[in-house]
DNA sequence: CTCTCCCTTCGAAGCGCTTCGCGAAGCGCT
DNA sequence: AGCGCTTCGCGAAGCGCTTCGAAGGGAGAG
């Protein structure tokens, strides 16, 4: 920046103008400024804009867990949020979600980055509390119980497990299972999987039909085995919604009990993806926005930074039905 | 840190050998300065280190491209890197890839990253010759022809290949297929496509059966009508390779010519993940540990960075089949 | 023709940390 | 006792940028 300086034959401090806006230049300085940045290829030192200005213009975003298994939908989000971030000049710091919530904190402390973006939200969360405390500037990508004050984008589970509830009961379905997130999730207190139960039990008694709420199958492992139980003990049973990849596993004990879909059995999963319609049967399910979620949540956090304390933005998105093959009316009498 | 280092009753110097072990300080006084450190709950401010030292600690990832229709692969080698970053308590900063080559060096001219992970290599790739005239440090997820004295982590496509089309050869199969990847991607010269390519046809030679390349469909769209046009005009063949969701059209267009998997048709994926087993018939396909990958990578690049100038490390990683419904033995008689 | 005031520009003081060189002290020797 | 040597703590000079206060000059007003 000094060669710039002496180049351009003007102080330090007015490159620095030049470069921020804050101050107005004359048109001739800020040409040969321009030119002389132009001339020696300069790029300005980031970590030393950070320090003196005191805001680092990145963006930390942690990721679910140190395994990450994320579904496509989760990835999906990182790749929206990659996108806003690079759009808007700012960085994106990639991170796995440590094991105590307060270190999440020290990526703000450490000037490291100015906001973050949190998923896979629980309805009370702990890292909420700390940021919160350390009143560090975030967005969730998800949201716990008490939004109040609180930045996010969420997909809307509950309304999608009524829309696909809705969808099954009006082809004839009167008792439909839900198998929802795995147990662990739900005992930790997973707002996607609570507010699943609970759109399932609003909307079952709504329709006057019957919700079996099945929230223990970890994904495709135990969910032939909860499938096959449920088929059994269950015959008027005719319909299940999945979460996740047990869809699988239910197809397997679909298989094994000799049913077929959807003739004999109907499936809609909440979270469908490309896949859905590369299976045999194609999967009817809720599409989501998911790139778009990613790009909204690191937009607000953007805007969120520059803004100061704007009104709290909360913004629950809404996915698509897609019907496809694997729903269809109940069957006229059942044969189990 | 000038806080811990009065506190403490020592010199600003004090703490920062303190902090980075880089001279010996006597037990008396680490010791008050780690209390010092504790009782304030101090974190050193990462961009004025950054500054200072002339590192900032953090390793850039880009994306394969803005639109990022990442394959799980892909989004698993991110997976990966990221937790080796934090693992080695370095950051890692997430990037879409600029259009211009010459913005990938920009993350390490301004400070941001201290070097760079690029994937998705072409044969001949700008951003690896920008990126060694800077002299800055890389490695690359993919290869590019010439590796002399660049570090990589790549699958090993050709191998891959290779083993399919063995596999297909002793179920009796005369011959197959490839889809290989999207046209536009072999045009621009992405080596994985050309070593599968390669592959094909140097193997097919030597089994003494015939190798049919199919450069053209793009993921799903054309896929089925290709795969049509195949089995109508090539009707000795009775086999496919896939290196995506090709496979999904192809499926189509068997379905549609009356044609079972695996007893009229058999089909191999190069790339197989989860889905591989959901899907029936379930797929037969090349595994690949794909998470291990990214976190080499990362690996690789903190030691690079860490260690000067040492050997490259060239990482070649296999991957392994997995037999399942979609590969069986070439029909007795061909029906068409 | 002088007095303000505004528009530009400059200089300098940090931001929080690293690192170099110096000096003080302690050691084993002669 | 004096020597050189090592060990360890200190102070100060940056790293490259932002930003504040003030100085200079021109224009408009009195």
């Amino acid at each position: 920046m000094a060669q710039i300086a002496e180049r351009a034959g003007v102080a330090l401090s007015t490159v620095s103008y030049v470069l921020s806006g804050k101050r107005s230049v004359s048109e001739e300085m800020r040409k040969r400024v321009l030119a002389a940045i132009e001339d020696l290829d300069y790029r300005p030192h980031r970590p030393a804009r950070a320090l003196a200005s005191g805001a680092s213009h990145t963006i930390a975003l942690f990721l679910p867990s140190p395994q990450w298994r994320l579904v496509p939908v989760q990835q999906t989000f990182v790749a929206g949020a990659t996108e806003a971030t690079s759009a808007g000049d700012f960085a994106l710091l990639l991170s796995t979600s440590p094991a105590d919530p307060e270190e999440i904190t020290h990526v703000v402390a450490r000037g490291r980055a100015d906001g973050v973006i949190l998923m896979e939200m629980l309805a009370h969360d702990a890292r909420v509390e700390r940021l919160q405390q350390a009143g560090y500037p975030f967005v969730l990508i998800g949201r716990t119980e008490d939004t109040t004050g609180i930045d996010f984008v969420d997909l809307d589970f509950g309304a999608a497990v009524r829309t696909s509830l809705v969808h099954l009961a009006e082809l004839g379905h009167t008792c439909v299972a839900l198998f929802n997130f795995p147990c662990d999730q739900l005992d930790a207190g997973y707002t996607s999987a609570l507010l699943a139960r609970d759109a399932l039990e609003e909307t079952a008694a709504e329709l006057g039909i019957r919700g079996i709420h099945l929230p223990c199958p970890h994904p495709v492992d135990e969910a032939t085995a909860v499938a096959a139980e449920l088929l059994r003990t269950e015959p008027e049973c005719t319909a299940a919604i999945t979460t996740g990849w047990q869809f699988s596993g239910l197809l397997s004990a679909l298989r094994d009990a000799g049913l077929h879909v959807p003739d004999g059995f109907s499936i809609v999963s909440v979270i469908a993806s490309q896949y859905a319609e590369m299976l045999t049967p194609s999967l009817t399910g809720i599409e989501w926005p998911a790139f778009e979620a990613g790009r909204l949540a690191a937009e607000m956090l953007i805007e969120r930074l520059a803004g100061g304390h704007a009104p709290p933005r909360q913004l629950l998105i809404g996915g698509e039905l897609v019907v496809r093959e694997s729903s269809g009316p109940a069957p006229a009498a059942i044969t189990r």
